[in-house]
This record gives structure tokens, C-alpha cells and sequence, in this order.
DNA sequence: CTGTAACTTGTAATATGTTTCCAATACCGA
DNA sequence: TCGGTATTGGAAACATATTACAAGTTACAG
């Protein structure tokens, strides 16, 4: 793949919502054409085939998103407090771009074939809230618990919540109010299902 | 789709395998053939087409774990505990199946295509979280919380979750212990990451 | 200004794979 | 046996990804 320049980059950003209405077996070359107004070959001179245009279309979502997430727990609240700010960072990329994410759900069964995305997961997501759970652990204000099984616990709430209202949502953008579902959601993953009584 | 006969319903096991290793777009009506036995012209006289193939893969094993968590559910124990059985039969019906599974996720993106296939999925995770919440609820064993929000929750832990160990594990059937996952997975979801200090 | 290399795009060819069609054969109930 | 349905092989139609290539355009170093 050769550096896609910037007008390139936004070129491109239409084609995530013909991959998410279609698949990316029904995106034919000649719809990102429409879409994007980028020609064929052009297509072909940048990325070395379809699958590429898909994954990077991924991962330039999943960069800024693993920024935001890294900005968002860079500050000087508890642990359990940045964790409520982690979900609410993650959900606002979703929210804003829910065609891209909801491609990035279409490939979640073949990331295993994907490292650069695998990889990009772990950014954004798996990571960011290791880092917390163990600072949360430090300083009290969260249970010390098995730490691969709560990130992923974490993340499959967060994404199938925010897919579950992009779905809902249509096409309007941004989806959903993040901060509205991340308080849901937190309250959730915090105080637990079990009665206090 | 004309019926399915036991036979065929057999013979198409294997396809879910190749779905999940190549992907959609990857696989071949050629590779089903030869995975399943079933030339191509009889599978096109079933089915219409290479999706309907995938959609019947999905949809029978979306059914079988629905009865599954019918049965798990029918029990005279307090909801939180038949909770805690649901979850471990679902997570036991994709350890046993990881292909189909892997499959069912890759697809999640586009669910609203497939009404079919997202109504299969309510039968087979969210109705039967829902009732048992409410039940819940209602035993005083459970807090009262936002059912919408709770099973978006606990269904992307499930699945999350679970898709987590099925890639771990590669080929290996079961993929995991359900049991064990869905212990770790109860834990957190009933108590929450909230330290009770 | 000019030459060179990189960028961009149209057109045409090729390769692969899905799907349709149809005729031949096997199977099965009345 | 008869009539219909199920099953299958083979060929052909069709769509689309991908490659090849030539020609036009731009950027920029010298």
C-alpha cells in the first residue's frame, strides 16, 4: 500500500458505508468508484486490492480511536473514574463513525487473519483498560479480578452496546449519546446484576 | 430453500469449517463441494445461493441453542442462579461448534440484512436474559436495572468472551471450558468491578 | 526551463467464481 | 410399471476482481 495522502484520506471515507450497507463481498470496485470519485485503477495504484481498501479503512478508525482512548485516561482522576471516561471515548468514536464500526463487527470473526487490526484492537480497546484495572487494583477503587477475563467482558459490552444502537440509529450520525450509553453501561459493569439486599 | 433432509442437514457440518477459516468471500461453492461431498449442482438445488448456504449454517445452530437455553432456563432455581445456567449454556453451545460461532460474529455487522438470522439470535441470548431479569427482579435476588442496556451487556460478554478462547484454541473441540468462562464471566457481571470497600 | 520520476486515469484483456440451464440418471410411492 | 421428484454432470452465461499498459498530468530538482 503507498502513503495515502491526506485528500486521499478523505477521499475515502465514504467507501466504509458502502462496505457496512453491502458487505464486503457485495461492495463491487466500480461502487467505491461511485462513491469516493477516485477511478479504478487509482484504486488499484494505492491499495493492492479491495481487502486492503477495507483494512484500511479500519485502521485509520481504530489510530484515532486508541488516541482518544489513550487521551482520554491520560489524567489525574481514580482509576474507576478514567474507566468511566475510556468507555465514554470509545463509544463517541463509535457513535461518529458507526459505518466503519460496523465493519470492523463484520470482521471480527477473521481478525485472527488480520494482525495489523488485531493489533489495533488491542489499542484501542483491550489495553487501555488492562492499564486500568491494574491502577484500579493499586488504588482501591476497583476489585482485583482476572484481568483477560474482565477486559473482554468490557469490550464485548461496549461494542455490542454501541452496535446494538447504531443499528437502531440508521444512518444518522453521530448514532447515539455515548455519554448517555457509557453511564448505562458503567453502572452496569460497576455495581454488577447482584441485588445489594 | 426446499427442505433440508437429516441427510443433507449432516453432510453440511463441515461447511461451517471453511466459512470460518476463508471467509465469505473466500470460500468457494468448489471448496464446499469438497468439503461436504454435495456437488454443486445439488447444493444450488437447495439452496439460492452461496449465502443461503451460510444463513442455514447460522440459523440451525442458532436454533439448536436457543432449546438449549430454553431447557437451561426451565428450572425451579432462583433466576440469578438460572441466569449463571444460561450463560453457561450458550457459552457451552459455541464451545462445542466454534466454527459456526466465528461465523455468526463475522456476520453481526450486517444483521439487519438477515431478519431471519436476528431474530434467532433474540430467541437465542436476549429473550431468555430478559425474562430471567425480570425474574430477577421480581425474586429480589437480582437489581433492577435497564433490561435493554443489561442484555446488549451480558450478550457482548458472552460472545466476546467466548470468541476470545475459540481463537485461543484454533481447531480444538470444545474450544474451552464453559463452565470455567462462564464462571469468570458471572462473577464479574454479578458483582461488578466496583471494590466494596 | 527542462527533464525525470511519480502520479493519475482510461481501456482492454485475463482470471476466477457464481449462477443458470438442461439433459441424463436414480429413486420412490401408487 | 408409471410418473414424478431428487440428484448430478457438464456447459455456458455472466459478473467482477485484478492486471497490463499506454498516455496524460503534476511536482520538482537541477
Amino acid at each position: 500500500m503507498r502513503p495515502i495522502s491526506d485528500d486521499m484520506r478523505t477521499s475515502m471515507r465514504g467507501a466504509a458505508a458502502v462496505f457496512a450497507e453491502r458487505g464486503f463481498d457485495g461492495t463491487t470496485m466500480e461502487a467505491l468508484r461511485e462513491v469516493t470519485g477516485v477511478p479504478t485503477s487509482t484504486l488499484y495504484y494505492y491499495f493492492e486490492g479491495k481487502e486492503q481498501v477495507l483494512t484500511f479503512l479500519l485502521e485509520d478508525w481504530l489510530d484515532r480511536t486508541a488516541a482518544a482512548a489513550a487521551e482520554a485516561i491520560a489524567t489525574e482522576r481514580t482509576a474507576k473514574e478514567r474507566l468511566g471516561d475510556l468507555v465514554a471515548a470509545q463509544l463517541t468514536a463509535m457513535a461518529n463513525d458507526p459505518a466503519t464500526c460496523q465493519v470492523l463487527l463484520a470482521e471480527l470473526g477473521r481478525i485472527d487473519r488480520l494482525p495489523h487490526i488485531a493489533e489495533a484492537v488491542q489499542s484501542a480497546f483491550h489495553r487501555p483498560v488492562a492499564k486500568l484495572l491494574a491502577d484500579g487494583a493499586a488504588d482501591r477503587h476497583l476489585r482485583s479480578v482476572d484481568v483477560d477475563v474482565a477486559t473482554s467482558v468490557l469490550y464485548g459490552a461496549v461494542i455490542i452496546s454501541g452496535l446494538h444502537h447504531i443499528i437502531d440509529a440508521r444512518d444518522e450520525v453521530p448514532a447515539f449519546d455515548a455519554t448517555e450509553v457509557a453511564a448505562s453501561v458503567m453502572d452496569l459493569v460497576l455495581h454488577g446484576l447482584e441485588s445489594e439486599e
